[in-house]
DNA sequence: AACAACCTCAACCGCATCAGA
DNA sequence: GTCTGATGCGGTTGAGGTTGT
């Protein structure tokens, strides 16, 4: 169900919920048009840090952690919404293949879009995708309810990085610099694609020898 | 039309890590 | 070295929408 954002939508979700069990009673649930637009305006001034602060400023009855989330995911400049489109889902197809399910990394590497929505379209979309092949391979599983269907896949993937990162000696930076060979089938990859994998590991290589 | 099952996605939670005192 | 608050991340939840019967 992608699709562009609606205000409308987001109208409809302006639903107070305070949380009985939490000390503070900080406003929780959808954020309304005027909390965006006061917390947009306190990072204007103030810039994207010191979360606790800016929601104290903005006047929100917000945690910090709330604030923080909602800048990273709804109001940063530059965020993409709506589709993603058939390179990004092949990229992120990739990328997990590559990390695992390291959704701040791979959103790191698809412009515009956050780790939220990825680990979301990859929950809905591509866990089903891959449950199909699955399928299709000769495996038999019964109809059972998405929820239970997701957390399998997702465990069954952790599973899988797991066993990839013990047979490394458990260390993630040899894992990530192994031979692209063992992660990718570039048999019928574009040379464009070829340097542009071959420069991410690069980069990420360097930055783990940097740190 | 009415209901149930399923899907989507924004938001929350808990934990790990970092940075400064 | 340790304590504490801030930040970041991945997993999970639940409201609302859609689809199937």
């Amino acid at each position: 169900m992608a699709e562009e954002y609606s205000m409308e939508k987001e109208v409809k979700l302006m639903v107070p919920i305070t949380n009985k069990s939490s000390k503070k009673e900080f406003n929780r649930g959808a954020w309304t048009a005027e909390e965006d637009r006061k917390l947009a305006d306190v990072i204007q001034i103030h810039g994207a840090k010191r979360w606790k602060t800016i929601a104290a400023k903005a006047g929100l009855n917000r945690c910090g952690k709330s604030c923080r989330l909602r800048w990273m995911n709804y109001l940063r400049p530059n965020i993409k919404r709506g589709n993603i489109s058939d390179q990004e889902e092949d990229l992120i197809l990739r990328l997990h293949k590559l990390l695992g399910n390291r959704w701040s990394l791979i959103a790191g590497r698809l412009p515009g879009r956050t780790d939220n929505e990825i680990k979301n379209y990859w929950n809905s979309h591509l866990s089903k995708k891959i449950n199909q092949k699955e399928k299709q391979s000769g495996s038999s599983s019964t109809r059972e309810g998405s929820k239970s269907k997701k957390r399998r896949v997702t465990e069954k993937v952790n599973e899988e990085v797991k066993e990839e990162e013990t047979s490394n000696g458990g260390h993630e930076d040899s894992k990530i610099s192994t031979d692209l060979d063992d992660f990718f089938d570039f048999s019928n990859e574009s040379p464009l694609t070829l340097e542009w994998v071959r420069k991410f590991l690069e980069m990420d290589k360097s930055l783990c020898e940097f740190h």
